[in-house]
DNA sequence: CATGCGATGTTCT
DNA sequence: GAACATCGCATGG
């Protein structure tokens, strides 16, 4: 991985809101055992005034109890019946908050990202973890890396990338993707003009037959 | 590029 | 029973 430190991120990185650490998160990097993936594009969840888009507004239930844990850890849910998503936990144990990990350019282990992705067709590089589901699959995270801690040196690690001074100025905002509440705010974060940020798509309500 | 739809199963009401 | 922090494929401009 070149020069790029390997040290990973201090908890106390992540003892803050998450729309203050979503954007913080992009250039640095996310490594679980072969595969590391640099991101391009996050979304944040909850607290500051309450958030009807995240899991959490409810209140806690079995699903989103990590997500009232410890900052820094991993919060993996499961969605339409088929895929996972990856959240990074922020705000101190009792405060539910989480950054969305939506896409990002696989800067090693692309041979295991690739074979993990492609089923029957390939997979072009870009594509490879552009989107939160996709950016998962690359991973190699699943359920039984719900909680798992990302400060440290366990297995899923999150580094100190390119230093965020330096793509400062092509970070941008706007609504969040897919959610159906709280579309307005604008908590989805991206590096403008990187390719392996996810394309936009509204939310959609629809019944099944 | 934009919009639309089906697939699939878990979670919470 | 409804909703769902998505994806891949299809169609239309």
């Amino acid at each position: 991985m070149g020069d790029r430190r390997l040290t990973p991120l201090p908890r106390e990185f992540f003892d803050r809101p998450a729309c203050e650490v979503a954007p913080d998160l992009l250039g640095r990097i996310i490594a679980h055992g072969p595969v590391a993936v640099r991101l391009t594009e996050t979304e944040a969840y909850g607290k500051p005034g309450e958030d009807p888009a995240s899991h959490s507004f409810r209140g806690r239930t079995h699903r989103n109890s990590v997500m009232f844990g410890p900052p820094g850890h991993l919060y993996i849910y499961f969605t339409y019946g088929m895929h996972f998503c990856a959240n990074l936990i922020c705000l101190p144990e009792g405060i539910a908050s989480g950054v969305l990990l939506r896409a990002g350019e696989v800067v090693s282990g692309v041979d295991v990202a690739r074979y993990r992705r492609e089923n029957d067709r390939p997979v072009p590089e870009r594509d490879l973890a552009r989107g939160p589901a996709r950016l998962a699959v690359a991973l190699g995270f699943a359920r039984e890396h719900n909680g798992l801690d990302c400060c440290g040196e366990g297995i899923v690690r999150v580094l100190e990338g390119e230093p965020a001074m330096a793509i400062k100025g092509a970070i941008k905002a706007g609504p969040r993707t897919g959610v159906a509440a709280g579309a307005e705010t604008p908590w989805r974060f991206w590096i403008d003009g990187d390719g392996t940020v996810s394309p936009y798509r509204p939310h959609v309500r629809r019944i099944r037959a």
